[in-house]
DNA sequence: GCTACCCCCTATAGCGGCTAGAGCTTCAAG
DNA sequence: CTTGAAGCTCTAGCCGCTATAGGGGGTAGC
């Protein structure tokens, strides 16, 4: 029974990013007004909070989309939500385990600054040769 | 003097990113065989290999910019790439607290998982109600 | 010389997950 | 009945690439 603007305060999710979830189909499409304006009811809160709640935790929206599918059926078994948030906590793991090796490298080369000029800068001299900063990277994959 | 397949291969970038990078001006415009191929130096090969070692520690593109706008001026003041990795080291450090209370929940949901319907499944029903999951959470913001 | 083949070229569109803006209509309060 | 906030659609833009289509260049063997 409220407009967009309510649910966006009461879920916590920007308008715009409503209308783009139901674009892509991760909201039903809303019921509207005489004038044409969404109109809002509870289950359509308690969705989006998910939606917004699962987004904090990382999960890329296809994963979302397939948890709200399972969380629609609710006969079935959980071991497809189990199992997308075990591959979460996986991505999230991996991701803090290359972030301290950043942390590190990064605190090593601002530790080793010093101070002077660019042509003597430690920072600047680690980045251009990587095999300065004593192991080894990968590229970039994941977000957050 | 070789060609941007040999200059992918030895700086680990993939062709159509070291195009990218010309085209957003962070490479500067190759010079071009008869044919108009791009022929590459070892200079070419160094800022390449900086542009990598810089992303693969998470620096924005346009941090790149100015840490070789520096880098090509031996003569000032390292202090503004000191500045640069400091932000970064910042960053770096508020992503892996962001991650590791994520981490803490999603373990939390798994090991509280009945293993039994979606009815009845923790994960879900913390997924779908925030209160649930004991602490607060921030939009997401970076990347990386 | 000629062919076969791989490498290179440009240009355009797409990814995820939104965000911003223009220019309009609807609704609720006074 | 008027005003102004809040809604609407549509399009384009963000980052940092990646993919595809449809062509041309360069070289090694015959």
């Amino acid at each position: 029974m409220s407009t967009i603007g309510k649910l966006s305060a009461a879920a916590g999710v920007k308008i715009p990013t409503i209308r783009y979830y139901e674009q892509i189909g991760l909201l039903p499409e809303a019921p509207r007004s005489e004038g044409g304006q969404r109109i809002y009811d509870h289950k359509a809160l308690n969705r989006l909070r998910f939606i917004r709640h699962s987004r904090e935790l990382g999960f890329p929206l296809e994963a979302i989309r397939d948890l709200l599918d399972l969380a629609d059926q609710p006969q079935s078994s959980c071991a497809a939500a189990d199992g997308a948030a075990k591959a979460q906590l996986a991505a999230v793991k991996t991701r803090i385990l290359r972030l301290k090796a950043l942390e590190a490298e990064l605190e090593r080369m601002i530790a080793d600054c010093a101070h002077g000029v660019v042509a003597d800068c430690r920072v600047i001299e680690v980045l251009g040769d990587h095999s300065l900063c004593g192991h080894e990277h990968h590229p970039q994959t994941g977000t957050l």
